[in-house]
DNA sequence: TGTATTGAACTGACTGGTCAGTTCAAAAGG
DNA sequence: CCTTTTGAACTGACCAGTCAGTTCAATACA
């Protein structure tokens, strides 16, 4: 229905370990259903029921491809930040590779995150709801996933300290999880109360805040 | 229990209105049960047994204080914007009296900001989590309670944009949400992930962060 | 002072409903 | 034929909200 995109489109490579492709069409439904009803309405709040009625595929169904509801939304999670995780990576070496400085590919990575929001804004949003909270079953999963994604910023971060573009004095994991946050919070802020804005608009505004051009007048 | 404080101690006033002071002792008892409960597992996930049972107090004292579990989870949430709203405020106002720069004031509200996560880390979760949901009964009484927090932010920007301290060429609501999500996300991972360092060494991170220190060797 | 009265605050067993997860025979699908 | 899907029925746990009854503390009264 929405133009966005639904985790895990991808897997044309069904062929190597034997997975049907029929299994992997109501896999995909099921994603994409759970996917879009747990960012509205949590895990906890979703049943069953509404996630076999959207995904238009019956009850049973569910449980011949996942042992359980929070199994489905494990595999989700691993799939999605895996995802994220490429994507950055793929900047950062796609900057590199053209020469550009450790800026430039702080800056790329923006980009992509800003490209991943909003391809999968439900996702985000589903990540962001589930990313602090302890005593879940799935933290660890989430931990793992976490870290994967930050880690990419966190070298770029410290390969540009190495090679003196960055100041010696900034804390690496620090200053990676501000730089998440804010394009998370922003790209969150921009899809749920001003959808109307353009990509490049808010990658702008963000670029600029990175850049340290924002005090200092025209 | 823990060293952190919960929403919403301050009201000693109960002589005024007549609100009795036995009833406000259990409601703050609930709403610390709830706020910790509620950001570890999820509004949904928590039952209003948990509550009453972490409070010290019977279920049906729940229902005699508040009308419903949800009427109690959106209360606790003005209370505490309210909280955090109050202390940007006066945090802006602070250096503006002292005659501080625009800058000073948004570093000044970072560390009111950093301060408040540090006192009350459940509820930031908690408001997190929440945030980006749609459908949720609740939705709308978070967008009040986000705008008014972030409205203060806006605030600064814009006077600082007037008086020709920042470029005429930044967004400001995009930037404040930026900024907003900078701290949030940066603090959440302190919290969460190294909850060994210090206010201050946090605050130093951001605050070179924000004046574009980062870039630019030693 | 001691005692009775009153209304607010609190209690916890109970109810009606919901939901995850199971099972299975039968029908596609390929 | 072998895999996958269907859909409906069922179970057992769990949970929000209710309510008749109890406690508490303040005030009135003797």
């Amino acid at each position: 229905m929405s133009a966005r995109g639904t985790i895990g489109a991808m897997e044309s490579s069904s062929a190597a370990s034997g997975g049907s492709t029929r299994r992997e069409a109501t896999r995909q439904k099921l994603y994409e259903a759970a996917v879009t009803l747990i960012a509205e309405q949590g895990f906890s709040a979703t049943t069953v029921d509404e996630i076999a009625e959207r995904a238009g595929v019956a009850k049973g169904t569910v449980y011949y491809n996942f042992a359980s509801k929070s199994v489905l939304f494990e595999e989700l999670l691993r799939h999605g930040v895996g995802l994220l995780t490429a994507s950055l990576r793929e900047a950062a070496e796609r900057t590199a590779r053209a020469g550009g400085s450790k800026v430039d590919a702080l800056d790329a990575m923006v980009r992509a995150g800003l490209v991943f929001i909003d391809r999968y804004p439900s996702f985000t949003q589903l990540y962001v709801a589930e990313l602090w909270r302890t005593n879940r079953a799935w933290q660890s999963t989430l931990m793992v996933v976490r870290q994967q994604a930050v880690a990419v910023v966190e070298g770029v971060l410290r390969e540009g300290v190495d090679n003196g573009e960055f100041s010696e004095e900034i804390d690496v994991p620090l200053t990676a999880a501000a730089l998440v946050g804010m394009v998370l919070v922003a790209a969150l802020d921009w899809q749920s109360f001003q959808p109307e804005r353009s990509l490049d608009d808010v990658h702008a505004a963000l670029s600029r805040l990175l850049q340290g051009r924002v005090s200092g007048s025209r």
